[in-house]
DNA sequence: GTTGAGCGTT
């Protein structure tokens, strides 16, 4: 007789409480650092860790915000649900998994979420398939999307 | 400066 309102939470459906809240649906530029400006608004935060793709070192989209307290993440939750960074619209909910997988040698395992060069496209053969492969520039400064200062240069 | 569903392997 379970007359318990327990759930068997572990489902992305049902996550449980947890101090590590997952940021889905991000933009590709944007960085941990803009995450950490938006989510350190509702508590302390302890590390952000956006979640890049192994092959072409870009973001995948998602990451995740570990606060100290469980409340503090449960506010962020609720707070930053639905908030628009980039554009894009960000889902945030409990982190169903931990922390990252084992660091196993080789190479990515995941799926690869996003189109790779050289892949279908002979336009892009023998050219390099992300910047990081090559000496491109690629400035650490590019936050320059998520920051109030913009807001103001656009007004004229 | 690419859509976009999506839970992580530095």
């Amino acid at each position: 007789p379970m007359s318990s309102r327990r759930r068997h939470l572990g489902s992305r459906d049902n996550p449980e409480p947890c101090r590590c809240l997952g940021v889905f649906g991000l933009s590709l530029y944007t960085q941990e650092r803009d995450l950490k400006e938006v989510f350190s608004k509702y508590g302390p935060i302890e590390q952000v860790q956006v979640v890049y793709d192994a092959q072409t070192g870009r973001s995948r989209g998602f990451a995740f915000v570990y606060f100290e307290t469980e409340e503090d993440a449960e506010e962020a939750k609720e707070r930053c649900n639905g908030l628009e960074i980039d554009g894009r619209k960000i889902r945030v909910d409990y982190s169903i998994t931990k922390r990252a997988h084992t660091p196993t040698p080789g190479i990515y395992m995941g799926k690869p979420t996003f189109p790779r060069y050289g892949g279908g496209s002979s336009n892009y053969r023998g050219r390099s398939p992300s910047p990081y492969y090559r000496g491109h520039r690629y400035s650490r400064s590019r936050s320059r999307s998520y920051s109030p200062r913009l807001e103001e240069r656009n007004k004229g």
